[in-house]
RNA sequence: UGCGCCGUGGAGCAGUGGUUAGCUCGCCAGGCUCAUAACCUGGAGGUCGCAGGUUCAAUCCCUGCCGGCGCAACCA
């Protein structure tokens, strides 16, 4: 394990604000990020926005708006809503800035010189919507199915196509010798099977734009979205303009990208990068979808969910948990307002938020907040038997394979089920009438307990995670930021304990209050 | 049409070639009172879509069928 890690996630189209569907993808990366650093890696994640495209220059101009103002707002918004939702991502890129267009000239040069470009006349359907040419079994009744309103233009034109053809035998080599290329396992015998049946060049290029990439052999023509789109993984980096850093970032550790471009993540792009000479990035993660209750989420439908929606009204925190927690990141799953309170009543408020609640109370009013002597007390009993070192062990390879939800899940009823199990075996609040010693070193398990989840949860619920390691004085030890999956063993000597959680009248906030379902 | 996915107690989901098929919610009974009417214990409830096959043994492997869905080079 190298001490880099370069994460990114794939680039969106503008033409509207994100829905929840593309925040699940840029969250899985955050988790996988956040968990990256915490276990020491220097991690670069890079997102962004893919501009390059005629229907962004046209919902421009519907507009009356000049492109680059159009995307840049856009942008604008885009950026805002992931760092509403904590993403912590280190980089955006816009496909518009000369960055990008620097390296993507650079490319399509590189790549036409290893002569893996060639020009060839086109004749076909082209449909204005899809922005592709139609094939004549994909045309029903003269019309594009997709698009039955716009009347398909017979186009031809000289444009540039990429021999990825002959890129076949090499991809099926690669995926040979990369097991791990792409992931999960089902995608990645889609895509065997795909490249098996054979490939077909791809045309590159477009003729008769202005928005665009222009292509530096043939200033007529401007580059086509996906071989432009791809770039961005490298130009962002450097590629093109800054060599020193690309080459130190470069390749990326892994692609978080949606189900539906596996093939142009793994086909395409791979063999863009071996016409090119460069290292292939050495993993694509392709998630699933996330369905308005079943129903496919399509902007023109009206099925789409603005994040901003759900969040506002219950935290990032508990946005996140509910789409880690409830959608394998690997498959599908599901959006509903009323799933969306049940989760989170479970989980975050009659469990996580109820036992921080129940703990701080209870060292408040029984000690004052203050518990003398922390590091006399052993503080596994909580555990009930439980190997901790194991669990922290399976959790951590969980995370790196994006099995998030079942990491959360034996979280949640490994630990928290313990802790609050373990206040009804000892039951403190009685004990403390008889044995003060003894209470204290239940409430001392308890804080532990919550040290322990704290680590445990931060890549998931970042500030949740904060606001229960800072309960506690847990800081002073050892420092929050600095804090790594290992520190869940290494337990903090401390003697003197106390409750640093802001309380009220001797109890905290609750941090999830419960979501009546009856009146909403 | 091609490729792929799904069909598991009332609802939503896990899951494994073999002791009593798990989890969340809901429901019933009991306990507790520190806590956000939260927490803990126990219980009822499933022929694991249908029909064949492989096997000593299949919910999990294979074939077919029925039903729901996704992708097919525009949509995470």
């Amino acid at each position: 394990m190298s001490g880099s890690f370069f994460i990114t996630t794939a680039i969106d189209y503008p033409n509207s604000r994100p829905h929840i569907g593309t925040a699940f993808e840029k969250i899985g990366a955050d988790v996988q990020a956040r968990f990256r650093r915490m276990e020491g890696r220097s991690v670069h994640f890079l997102m962004g926005n893919d501009e390059n495209t005629i229907k962004v220059s046209q919902r421009a101009e519907e507009l009356g708006a000049e492109p680059k103002a159009y995307v840049d707002d856009m942008a604008r918004q885009f950026r805002e809503v992931w760092a509403a939702l904590d993403v912590s991502n280190d980089d955006f890129i816009q496909t518009s800035e000369e960055r990008h267009h620097a390296g993507c000239r650079k490319f399509i040069q590189a790549v036409f010189d290893a002569g893996d470009i060639y020009k060839k006349a086109y004749t076909g359907l082209y449909c204005n919507g899809c922005e592709a040419f139609k094939t004549e079994k994909e045309v029903e009744n003269g019309r594009c199915p997709l698009h039955p309103a716009a009347e398909l233009k017979v186009v031809e034109e000289e444009n540039y196509f990429f021999r990825l053809s002959a890129f076949q035998d090499r991809l099926l080599a690669h995926y040979d010798a990369n097991p791990d290329f792409i992931t999960p396992e089902s995608r990645r015998n889609e895509i065997l099977n795909l490249v098996a049946t054979g490939l077909q060049d791809v045309s590159i290029t477009r003729k008769g734009f202005t928005w665009g990439i222009r292509v530096p052999f043939d200033p007529e023509q401007t580059i086509y979205v996906w071989f432009d789109a791809l770039l961005n993984y490298i130009t962002a980096v450097g590629y093109g303009t800054d060599d020193a850093r690309f080459e130190a970032t470069w390749p990326a550790d892994v692609h978080v990208i949606g189900k539906d471009i596996t093939r142009f993540h793994c086909a395409l792009w791979p063999a863009m990068l071996m016409s090119a000479q460069l290292p292939l990035p050495r993993r694509v993660f392709a998630h699933g979808f996330v369905y308005n209750k079943g129903a496919k989420i399509s902007k023109s439908a009206g099925t789409a969910i603005d994040p901003m929606d759900v969040f506002r009204v219950h935290g990032a925190d508990a946005f996140r948990y509910y789409f880690m927690r409830e959608c394998p990141f690997g498959g599908d799953g599901n959006y509903g307002d009323d799933r969306f309170a049940e989760v989170y009543n479970a989980d975050l408020a009659d469990n996580l938020g109820n036992l921080y609640s129940r703990a701080l109370t209870m060292c408040s009013k029984y000690f004052g907040g203050v518990l003398e002597d922390a590091d006399a007390v052993e503080a596994r009993a909580w555990l009930a038997g439980l190997d901790l070192a194991k669990l922290v062990e399976d959790l951590r390879g969980l995370i790196a394979n994006f099995e998030y939800n079942v990491a959360l899940q034996r979280i949640w009823l490994e630990l928290i089920d313990a802790a609050n199990r373990y206040i009804a075996v000892t039951q403190p609040f009685k004990l403390i009438k008889t044995d003060a010693d003894a209470t204290r070193a239940v409430l001392v398990n308890l804080a532990e307990a919550m040290r322990v989840v704290a680590i445990l949860i931060k890549p998931f619920l970042p500030r949740t995670a904060e606001t229960f390691y800072r309960a506690f004085n847990f800081d002073d030890a050892r420092s929050w930021d600095d804090v790594s999956y290992d520190d869940v063993i290494a337990r903090p000597a401390i003697a003197k304990l106390q409750v640093t959680a802001p309380l009220h009248e001797g109890k905290p906030t609750p941090l999830f209050p419960k979501i009546d379902v009856k009146a909403s």
